[in-house]
RNA sequence: GCCGAGGUGGCAGAAUGGUUAAUGCGACGGACUGCAGAUCCGUUUCCUGGGGGUUCGAUUCCCUCCCUCGGCUCCA
């Protein structure tokens, strides 16, 4: 197992990784509250704590990758209403859009998507135990978490109780004895999807299901939990304050991870202030491998503001510059297998590119410095431009040897992904080479207008062709036209 | 008000107590090309919010101020 740092919120520092229990890992991320479509927002969590896992797995950790998915609350019940539609259906309608856009991101590594809903005797049990012991209370057919109670609250985000504003953007409820006390237990109104309890039907509050759900699969402590910066205060105090009042055993998390926010013109984007643009959008547009770029090419702690269609075309271009050797080397592969004959490499160049995949695996081992990756990539590239006039000439071993670097991108970033053949495939790739040769003939008796001609007629139907000396390639345009 | 995260070139975005502060995009010039495209080479020597301090040396550590964003019980 590979050592490497993580930064942790919790205590402000960045520390070595050690696991409770290795070489398991139990890898918890804040998922989604699936009431509408995802937006670029919500894409990063999901492919910066991927790459997390990808990276711990290569290292040989076993990660257990959860990210829960609320599936009832207020929101859902509100949409839900408003359409005549049940908010559960609701909830898998927009989950499954989200596996979906996921599996397109090259998303691989999350092990389980627990639903709240299928958690409530988790989460009644847990309930119970914080009132046992004297942290929780009720009040009419609702359950209140008694922050007072627990003398570790706000130690994650260093707020002092008596300094909050209560009621600063959302109403205080009724029925709570101090304003800083948070549901647990929400009594069911008439209408709303509810589950028995102790205290009546109701639903659980927003925290709660979190910790149930982890106490249930990982026990009392785990390893690390992520999720965006916009979740430290009040939900993950929160998830503290349940668990280990519950439990009794502490620390809940010995490594936090907070994501930094996606904003927009400045702004946090959000559903609820208008400005998000859809995932599914910067995806259909630029290609999955654009988006996932755009993400891992700032540190995962950082704010990234997405600046309209710039920051997406730009991360579309620089990828695929990145790529290019890779798609040469793979394209050859392919084409001949590793078996094919020529040239070795010599032993210098072999030696950078094992040089270069160590580097790779310090970057990443550095608190997940996906931009250093990318730089090391780039300078990688770069390098291969010695190579690439003569590529045809080298041994399947030594373009294997070229490869490595990108076969860590695949591995552990999830980019230079080769299967992203067009529907028709092999069909179209015959098609295309009849015209293709038709266009070389023109061209080799200096008839230039139909050359061109076709050139034009195939770019309309959405191929690229580049020629090299008296050969010509194709590739899909990224974008689709369809 | 309190808490947190930030402020780096035209833009995006890393890093570090020490030779020219990555990398990418863009721009400009050139090579290659029938023309393009892709690619390559070169240039973009004056970029670390302001002010103090510690130090031989600060963008990095400390203090202070300014600005932006996020949170303060809906949020990834």
């Amino acid at each position: 197992m590979r050592r490497f740092t993580v930064y942790d919120t919790l205590s402000r520092e960045t520390r070595l990784f050690v696991p409770l229990v290795p070489p398991k890992v139990g890898l918890f991320v804040c998922g989604l509250t699936p009431y509408d479509d995802a937006h670029i927002g919500h894409g990063r969590i999901g492919v910066v704590f991927d790459s997390v896992a990808r990276a711990l797995t290569r290292w040989g950790y076993r990660p257990f990758y959860v990210q829960n998915v609320t599936n009832i609350d207020d929101r859902l019940i509100a949409r839900g209403a408003e359409s005549g539609t049940n908010p559960l259906v609701l909830a898998d309608r927009h989950f499954l859009a989200w596996t979906l856009a996921m599996r397109e991101l090259g998303v691989t590594s999350v092990n389980y998507y627990p639903h709240a809903t299928d958690f409530i005797p988790e989460i009644v049990h847990q309930i119970q135990s914080l009132v046992e012991r004297g942290f929780a209370y009720p009040a009419s057919g609702s359950v209140y978490y008694e922050v007072a109670k627990f003398d570790r609250y706000g130690r994650l985000s260093g707020q002092k109780v008596e300094e909050l504003r209560p009621g600063s953007r959302a109403d205080v409820e009724p029925g709570k004895r101090a304003p800083e006390d948070f549901v647990l237990w929400k009594a069911a109104r008439p209408g709303e999807p509810s589950w028995d309890s102790p205290w009546g039907p109701g639903r659980p509050g927003w925290h709660i299901e979190d910790t149930a759900i982890t106490v249930r699969l990982f026990g009392p402590r785990y390893d690390i939990h992520g999720g965006g910066l916009d979740l430290k205060f009040p939900h993950h105090e929160a998830e503290i304050a349940q668990a280990e009042a519950a439990t009794g055993e502490a620390p809940l998390v010995n490594f936090w991870m907070h994501a930094g926010l996606v904003s927009i013109a400045g702004e946090k984007m959000s559903k609820s202030l208008g400005n998000s643009v859809l995932l599914q959008d910067g995806i259909g547009t630029f290609g999955p491998m654009a988006v996932r770029f755009y993400y891992l090419n700032a540190h995962y702690r950082s704010p990234l503001d997405f600046v309209g269609g710039k920051s997406l075309e730009e991360a579309k271009v620089a990828y695929e510059r990145l790529a290019g050797p890779f798609d040469r080397i793979s394209e050859i592969l392919a084409r001949d297998g590793l078996e094919r004959s020529g040239r070795d490499l010599p032993p210098d160049a072999a030696r950078a590119a094992s040089s270069c995949v160590e580097k790779l695996d310090e970057a990443m081992a550095t608190d997940f410095n996906t931009r250093e990756a990318i730089a090391l990539l780039f300078g990688w590239s770069k390098a291969m431009a010695d190579w690439i006039p003569h590529v045809e000439s080298l041994s399947g071993s030594a373009l294997a040897a070229l490869g490595a670097p990108y076969r860590w991108g695949h591995e552990v970033l999830g980019l230079f992904r080769t299967d992203d053949s067009l529907p028709g495939g092999e069909l179209l790739g015959r098609v295309v080479a009849v015209a293709l040769e038709a266009r070389a003939r023109a061209r080799a008796r200096g008839d230039f207008a139909e050359a061109d001609r076709i050139r034009d007629a195939l770019g309309l139907a959405g191929l690229a062709i580049e020629d090299e000396g008296d050969r010509s390639r194709w590739h899909a345009r990224a974008g689709n036209p369809e």
